[in-house]
DNA sequence: GCCCTCCCCAAGGTGGCCTTATGCTCGCCG
DNA sequence: CGGCGAGCATAAGGCCACCTTGGGGAGGGC
């Protein structure tokens, strides 16, 4: 069995002519070169060197082999090189999962940053929804996901905190959820309003997460919400709120990126928060892009 | 410094998608193959693997790797083969080098041998006098040396032995020196006759080492040779022979070879031995090809 | 003839590697 | 829901490989 320490002190001592020369090469000493050279012609069984007393020379088999040597180490360093661009952040690539309201606020500056600190690194932007891009992360389509979660409203779903335990949760940002009524709602001019002010109006809510938070917060307010409407999509819910036909509850992250034409957002009480997390497994955590996408991730969400 | 044994780990491990899978194909344990990666890691400084709990999956730098290390392995497993090839005879060069007695007898034959025994082998025949040969040996422009000797007379050539002495001495047989006389010859009809017989006469001598050893002969038998001609050429020696000009001695085994026209052989007492061997150096009598031939070169002479 | 270089050899110490044994987690199944 | 098997990590122990130091021998150059 070859190895490629034994081909490189070969290569030195073919290269040299003499083991003391390709052991200052090396850094180590002659002895040392001379047994590795032992131990490659074992594990050949056959001769390498010819020892002249004057000079070193190759055998048949120590040319041949030194022929395969070059082309091996080449192989050697290009992969060592390789690893050590991707290490360095010369080179890597990351592949994203966010929530729409994530993907057009955080990520587009995190992004940036990236781009511009290491230049070599590709970032790639999918979208899902938390409960698919956690499956997505364990199932290797992603590097980094991000998520969000509620806190619990009525401590009876461990499953919410231990769903992430064997993930690296990075936290981003708060945001609070803010209420939209439309324009000539009675409440459309308050400077707050409790949830229980919103007990009998039509909900239209979110994605199937934001739902089931919402009827929990609901109905910990002693209410539970008729909801009408369920759609994704932020400028929907404004759509629908504005032509009359219920109340919502919105993440602020969202209202940067959509104009609430024919609603009016007014907050409510009690404040409703919302955590943003980065989500990766622990190995991937030590991985240099991911690592430092984390960091820009982090730090656009800081400011 | 990436070793090659990490690699064939970190393939088996890519193929086989587990550290335990992988041990049982590498012929280890699980916890050697688990140790390789993390020193793997080590040296590379990122993480190559992503262990989820239930499945082991590449990172980018893993992969990258893997794909590097089928080509380096291929490398390694191409060398080792060409390697194994001349180690077991399938393969491998012997350069010969002969004086012309001995290429015309004793080589023909064992070249014939080897290449019936070994199809894959290459041997190349060069001719050149013994002082030459050896110089050529050492310099490493060929693997054998065919040269002879002749047995110290006075004891005083004490470089003949050492001239040799850190090679490998191959005897291959022993021949002996025949007079030659003209046809005409007083002696020519004798059944055997002493040099002191041709104190007196004219002589015709081979190449300088022969030459040389002649002239010890003779001054031990009591007179000094006097030589009219030297020639390396056994037809040339019989030319002149066979012309009047002188007697000679000649190697039995160049009878075999060239025809005694005009002159007429007879064995000379004391009787002369010239010792005919094949020399190598230490480390190429090791070399399987070398060893097999000198082995079909002692065959031959044997017979 | 002396010296320098180069190689081999032997001995000692250190580190790496493999093994066995053990604990833990996870997924499966009765 | 508890048992169970598979798989990985860790620790300890033994062994081997490797490197270093020190000494000896041989060859070439001044």
């Amino acid at each position: 069995m070859i190895e490629a320490r034994h081909l490189r002190v070969l290569r030195a001592v073919a290269l040299t002519g003499s083991f003391s020369a390709a052991a200052r090469e090396l850094g180590c000493t002659q002895p040392a070169v001379s047994q590795q050279m032992k131990a490659l012609e074992q594990s050949t069984g056959t001769p390498l060197l010819v020892r002249t007393g004057r000079e070193m020379r190759l055998t048949q088999a120590g040319t041949a082999l030194v022929r395969h040597a070059s082309g091996i180490l080449a192989g050697l360093t290009a992969a060592e090189e390789e690893i050590a661009a991707i290490a360095g952040l010369r080179a890597g690539r990351v592949r994203l999962v966010s929530f729409p309201s994530g993907s057009s606020t955080l990520v587009p500056g995190a992004l940036a940053q990236m781009r511009a600190a290491h230049p070599g690194t590709e970032i790639s932007l999918v979208e899902a929804e938390p409960p698919r891009s956690v499956e997505m992360l364990r199932d290797g389509e992603c590097e980094i996901a991000l998520a969000f979660r509620y806190p619990d409203v009525r401590g009876a779903d461990p499953a919410a905190g231990a769903e992430w335990e064997d993930l690296v949760v990075r936290p981003l940002l708060t945001d609070r959820l803010i209420g939209v009524v439309p324009e000539g709602h009675r409440l459309a001019g308050a400077d707050r309003i409790g949830i229980t002010d919103l007990a009998e109006e039509p909900w239209i809510a979110g994605c199937p997460r934001c739902r089931r938070h919402l009827v929990e917060v609901c109905e910990s307010a002693g209410f539970t919400p008729r909801i009408d409407f369920a759609t994704d999509d932020y400028p929907a819910v404004f759509g629908l709120v504005g032509a009359g036909l219920g109340v919502a509850v919105m993440p602020e992250l969202a209202l940067e990126s959509v104009r609430p034409k024919g609603a009016r957002t007014v907050p409510v009480e009690p404040v409703v928060h919302r955590e943003i997390v980065a989500l990766t497994l622990p190995d991937l955590a030590r991985v240099p892009a991911v690592d430092a996408m984390l960091d820009k991730l982090a730090g656009t969400a800081g400011r």
